[in-house]
DNA sequence: TCATTACCGAACATATTGTTCGCTATCATT
DNA sequence: AATGATAGCGAACAATATGTTCGGTAATGA
């Protein structure tokens, strides 16, 4: 990819994340990015449809190298399953999550929040479905089965919501112990 | 209240609900509303300030009677009240939503339904604080107790949304059922 | 009956969106 | 180093949405 384009393009993300933490998605407007981001209008509607593209294409960013690397067998992250443990996948999101890329954290955090723990959902339920067999023998065989995918999905995102909401105390370990003990 | 008043006020209200069945939120005009209300522009901003203040007194009107009527003690709903089970409460709240009070299902399932579902869960969240001795017992004296209060809140709602998303097929007895279950 | 109040519609300034145009600067290739 | 292709620029544009102002009409309730 040209150069040009790699840099206006990080600088429209890096704008938009930067906004994204001081207002709600609603409330900002291209004009707002492209002074932060100091390139010309027509520059943006070259690299994004509309500002609705700019929040999805961010998403994907944001997300897809984390279950990507978390969904595709454990081959190369043997550095961090430490064990065979149910919990270590979510563990390791957890791992990833902390590590901050993009500044997740703030976006997880900011007035729409929603629109990224949506996608964050989103992507969860996939995995959990995989991984469902970890589960199995927690739930009655009555609950029907997506029910129960969701609200495993669900409650993730809720504990990684209030966990970053009340500061991130808890050790990625302890978080985990809070979640399988819930769900 | 001026005749004229409620009127307007219920036309505005109730042409926002059909709107919001059809499309989004935030393309949902003030145009559109009062062209599908057939009341003048400035009559609506006289009686709300921004579209943003339209939601918000549409949700206060959705939740305030429910949820006042489940706080304040049981004594005015005693027919609803079977028993004194831990769950009497969630199944008097889904008997309200079931019987679909201005169309509530529908808010909750539109695709902006994020927002409802919010205000749901903030209503909750005061609600299970006042229950939470009834769940004391299920979880481990470890766990921050407003953790497991944003967690109950939480499922309690994703529940509501997994029952409306998949047609209600449940009764609201079996649904409590499922949720005293998971919870 | 009468004063009050709600509503109306048209017009208005302002802001935002998304596009077009001609020009310049940068890039990759030879 | 020369060159053709491509990305970016800014100004201007039409189209749409917001929120306000104003003078006039009609319903209300006492």
């Amino acid at each position: 990819m040209d150069r040009r384009q790699k840099k206006t393009r990080e600088a429209i993300f890096s704008a938009f994340e930067k906004l994204l933490s001081k207002k709600s998605y609603d409330r900002i407007t291209v004009g707002e990015i492209i002074e932060c981001a100091d390139v010309g209008r027509t520059t943006f509607y070259a690299h994004f449809e509309t500002k609705d593209y700019l929040l999805k294409e961010l998403c994907k960013e944001l997300f897809c190298h984390i279950f990507d690397s978390t969904g595709k067998g454990r081959s190369d992250h043997k550095h961090i399953f430490k064990c065979d443990a149910p919990s270590s996948v979510f563990l390791h999101l957890l791992q990833h999550l902390q590590r901050n890329d993009h500044n997740i954290l703030d976006l997880l955090s900011c007035e729409s929040n929603a629109v990224f723990l949506r996608y964050f959902k989103e992507n969860l339920i996939r995995l959990v479905k995989d991984q469902m067999s970890v589960f199995e023998d927690r739930f009655s065989p009555e609950l029907p089965r997506d029910f129960c995918i969701n609200h495993i999905s669900a409650t993730f995102v809720e504990t990684v919501r209030w966990w970053i909401e009340n500061g991130m105390r808890e050790s990625t370990e302890e978080l985990t112990d809070y979640f399988m003990e819930i769900v």
